[in-house]
RNA sequence: GGCGCUAUCGUCUAGGGGUUAGGACGUGAGAUUCUCAAUCUUAAAACACGGGUUCGAUUCCCGUUAGCGCUACCA
């Protein structure tokens, strides 16, 4: 059926941030364009004028692009040029290809005119709801003489244009799910245009416009979610009445919420945007919904660059169930590539996130930013996102020994006879000692520590780093002390170990 | 209500007429570390239910159940 190149398209409606569920299509779209060598066409779907904004759309192409997926046709950047020659690939401007599609229609009596009344429609739809019956359109005016037509053509009575579906059932091939078949009387005569209204032309109904951009734009397999399989036979008409050649779909399954409902914001993050404030990679990302629905070959590879999974992916393998989206896994593989990333690009990411706690960016301040990218490469393989930096490492800023002894968990470790002797050889170290304070110095504090108090071990570090830092667990204290001491130094709000010791012993 | 899609560990999945049903995330245990993280080792954990077909079904078929989608002159 694919005679010459495979082209398909990710069609997404400028309404809102671009969601998982739809980045996904446009990855699933995007790896089986490029691995066949095919075309990748984005067009915009912006025929929906109340919900449609201009934002969205520059928001769309960023974040595509912020994943790294670039696409052959279709708008290029922000308000400004399109390329390819299946243009417009603005929907809103295309609204004039379809009257001339429409006429050829009713001309060759593929489509007819619908005088229906909203009420009467709804007059048969309620009949059928009480008999149990599908609940579809009658065909009453498919059987109108032309005399009739012509008449209430001369009334100005407004219509629809319905198309005429057929006897034989509705066939078409889905790579996820194999062959589905619907009964024609089960679609009915779909509205194709809908009745114009006070001198405005009829507007084209969405599985009409689709379908056409569609074949127009000669799109060889479509890519979508799972919610358009219902549409699909509508769309198969359409394409039978122009004798288009149908292309062929896959339906990927629906990404739900922990509570098996479809992933909404309720669920927590679902935007690209929102992920990528958070902190997240896009490698991470791709990565995670490269395996949401779809499966490596040897079933056991889970790391995918995207360069990868486009050499692995086929459609052949996608999933047709619907997924659960995981955050832990995500954020499992969003540690993978921090670890992964480099210093420079964690830093530089990582900056957004310390306005309040550090000096504006000054290029004269070289060493804070410097001093900034040791904070980062210390903490972040720790973090599951970027943004949970600042939190985790606070206690590197202000230190709060009132806090710090407040702390419940602390209390068991502080109360031992043990740490007592500890904190008051330390303070008695830090009193006499007047310049900074190096992992040399510290090290030799607690070998003396330890010969004098006998103390070793959990009892000995334990106690040591609550006066130090508030918690018990942390960063070696080989790499944190420089950290707070240089930071100190530099003048930045940081507290110096002599005085976090000072404060939580007390003078 | 009608039509359709879906159903393997908690989650993402591999597999497929005979398997110890594999991997990953997460969880538990252990090793390591002052601690946390990381890392390594290890453990627990699944074929929704009922009928067929078959020597044999988790796998194929049918049904049930459940979830989801569509059922608009929405996109």
């Amino acid at each position: 059926m694919t005679t010459g190149k495979i082209r398909v398209r990710f069609a997404p409606s400028p309404t809102g941030l671009l969601h998982v569920g739809n980045a996904r299509t446009a990855l699933y779209n995007w790896l089986f364009a490029r691995r066949a060598g095919g075309v990748f066409v984005l067009r915009i779907e912006d025929t929906d004028l109340e919900r449609s904004e201009a934002r969205y759309e520059s928001q769309l192409i960023e974040d595509l692009r912020w994943l790294g997926l670039d696409w052959d046709e279709g708008p290029e950047g922000p308000n400004v040029t399109e390329k390819g020659a299946y243009g417009p690939y603005r929907q809103s401007e295309r609204l004039k290809i379809y009257a001339g599609l429409t006429e050829q229609l009713l001309a060759e009596d593929k489509a007819y005119r619908c005088f229906c009344t909203p009420e009467e429609l709804a007059a048969e739809h309620q009949l059928a709801i009480k008999q149990h019956g599908p609940q579809v359109y009658s065909g009453r005016c498919r059987r109108l003489s032309p005399e009739t037509v012509e008449k209430n053509l001369a009334a100005g009575m407004p219509f629809a244009v319905r198309l005429k579906i057929g006897m034989e059932p509705l066939r078409f091939r889905d790579i996820v799910r194999g062959a589905v078949e619907f009964a024609p009387e089960a679609v009915s005569d779909p509205i194709l245009v809908r009745s114009a209204k006070e001198g405005e032309p009829g507007m084209p109904v969405y599985n009409y416009v689709v379908t056409i951009d569609d074949a127009l734009m000669k799109i060889t397999h479509v890519v979508r979610g799972d919610d358009h399989i219902s549409n699909t036979p509508r769309q198969v008409a359409i394409y039978k009445a122009f004798g288009w050649p149908v292309p062929e779909f896959a339906h990927l399954s629906t990404i739900l919420g922990a509570d098996r409902e479809r992933l909404s914001k309720r669920h927590g993050a679902t935007s690209i945007a929102t992920f990528r404030e958070m902190g997240y990679l896009p490698e991470a990302l791709v990565n995670y919904l490269g395996l949401l629905g779809w499966g490596a070959e040897d079933g056991k590879t889970e790391i995918f660059t995207l360069a990868e999974l486009t050499r692995a992916f086929t459609l052949e393998r996608v999933t047709p169930s619907p997924a659960i989206f995981d955050f832990e896994k995500l954020n499992w593989l969003n540690r993978h590539y921090i670890k992964l990333a480099s210093h420079e690009r964690l830093t530089a990411l990582a900056r957004d996130y310390f306005g309040g706690m550090l000096p504006a960016k000054d290029a004269a301040r070289d060493d804070v930013e410097a001093w900034f990218a040791r904070l980062v490469r210390l903490f972040a393989p720790s973090v599951d996102h970027l943004d949970q930096l600042p939190a985790k490492t606070s206690f590197v800023f202000g230190f709060d020994h009132e806090a710090a002894r407040a702390r419940a968990e602390n209390a068991e470790v502080l109360a031992a006879d043990s740490a007592r002797t500890v904190l008051t050889e330390l303070a008695n170290r830090v009193r006499s000692h007047s310049a900074w304070v190096t992992p040399e110095v510290f090290k030799a504090w607690l070998n003396d520590i330890k010969a004098a108090t006998g103390v070793n071990g959990k009892e000995l570090f334990h106690p040591v780093r609550i006066a130090l830092t508030g918690m018990q667990s942390g960063p070696d204290f080989d790499k944190l002390l420089p950290l707070i001491e240089d930071g100190a130094a530099l003048g930045l709000p940081v507290t110096s170990v002599q005085s976090r010791v000072e404060q939580f012993v007390g003078v």
